[in-house]
DNA sequence: CGTCGCTTTGAGCCATATCAATACGCGTGG
DNA sequence: CCACGCGTATTGATATGGCTCAAAGCGACG
């Protein structure tokens, strides 16, 4: 047993960590005893970053663990059938990455740093293990994954309804949020992705995704340097997006 | 404590219940024991029979318990920003609903019987409860939303992407699969749903949906008289729709 | 037998894909 | 330091798939 000085010490590198991490609403569950998250700090891995291009994962490796993006972005993507990528999601600072993996036991889809990114590594065999006798535990996770659902239905909606300029103002709000909530600024950021990941995200073909760019500019919407983006209207562009979100709002 | 030969009645009734079901494979894990079986059996609540139009939960509602469907069809649906509705999903015998009212507490969208359909309703509470003790049900339910997530993703891929033939044979092939699992003709079967409610899911107006079934029947993959179809060609309805669920073939 | 809702069919148009060419930025090697 | 070359992004011209609007057909039900 920790002594309550060392426990307050422990206590205090958890939380610096996981304030840095912008994960503290999601990950840790409020509702959880100073035991319990000190068991579920001691299971995590904090790995080295990764560097723009590497592998989290490949597509098929077998799943031993979900991801937790801390900083950077992450994309994930499997192969069409003529062998192109089709991106699959964006993966922002606070979200999970993984989570598809653990029906079939293995990673249907890989997943690469888009720049440097560092990540929390969570085993999930030691998740389960801990979650059996940790009941807040074991509800955040199903609600985590629930979560998930909401969105990708979500943006399976978007995807299927909306014109291309609400999918690229709806994806761009997306990380505005993002920014906002982790205290960045919500209106000027860098792309980290390609125009071409961009456009096979969206369904979109890449020149349609560039036109839209100029677009959305001409029309004072943003400014657009290659990566960096200035959203100058955001009003605007959730008129744009439509009222996006549509599930969450009824609640 | 039941007596041996309570149990073995008891296990014969529910086997029977859950061959019927045809959810044998998903809601309950086969690893199960006897004594686990049952105790899940104890909370899960047999329903009366929805009829067309009926609701099962609507949109708001507080989230008290999963559904399976045991036999029929339910739709679940939104509002779009006009108010009219935006079909989220149909669910076929075997499938799962409610998963994403999980996070919020609440029915992110609303759910109503296409036919007549029984389903099992499960509270979510006890069943949660009961899973702290099952470690075996505990992951089942972690796969089981897992491999919703999956679903959601690959349907937002050939949403994102596929042409509107693509999309509308990936549906029949949907339908078909789920047939030929249940032992039921995988080629003849009735579409509960109407076209407007296919339309709005697949992301396509009405008229295309009604052009579609009769180009595909001229070309003969198909036979369509109003909501029955006799899938004629599944090999070409294959080729139309892409070696579709890209995302379960590379594990 | 008439009405109502759902489905089909037709005609024209618009958004987005496709094809093709050019521009830009960045790293490399001379 | 410049010139080259490659990958990425932009821009233009054209084609087309699917939407919209309009009307007619068909079934179910009172």
């Amino acid at each position: 047993m920790a002594s309550p000085d060392t426990r307050i010490v422990d206590l205090k590198k958890l939380q610096l960590a996981c304030e840095e991490c912008s994960l503290h609403e999601l990950c840790l569950p409020l509702e959880l005893q100073h035991e319990d998250i000190e068991e579920l700090d001691r299971i995590i891995h904090k790995r080295r970053p990764l560097h723009r291009g590497d592998y989290l994962f490949r597509m098929g490796d077998p799943f031993r663990a979900l991801f937790a993006v801390r900083s950077g972005s992450i994309k994930t993507y499997t192969n069409t059938d003529e062998g192109e990528e089709q991106v699959t999601g964006f993966h922002l600072p606070g979200e999970l990455v993984g989570l598809d993996a653990i029906t079939e036991g293995c990673h249907p889809c890989a997943a690469r740093a888009l720049e440097t990114t560092s990540v929390c590594e969570i085993p999930f065999e030691r998740l389960e293990e801990i979650s059996t006798h940790i009941p807040g535990l074991q509800r955040q996770l199903l609600r985590l994954m629930s979560r998930e659902i909401l969105t990708e239905q979500d943006t399976m909606i978007w995807l299927g309804k909306k014109s291309a300029e609400a999918r690229l103002a709806a994806l761009l709000l997306r990380f505005s949020d993002n920014y906002r909530r982790r205290h960045f600024s919500p209106t000027e950021f860098n792309l980290s992705m390609s125009r071409t990941d961009i456009a096979s995200y969206l369904g979109l073909a890449v020149e349609t995704v560039s036109r839209l760019f100029t677009r959305f500019q001409h029309e004072g919407l943003l400014e657009v340097e290659r990566k960096h983006v200035r959203l100058r209207d955001l009003e605007g562009l959730r008129r744009i997006a439509g009222v996006e979100s549509c599930l969450h709002n009824h609640c």
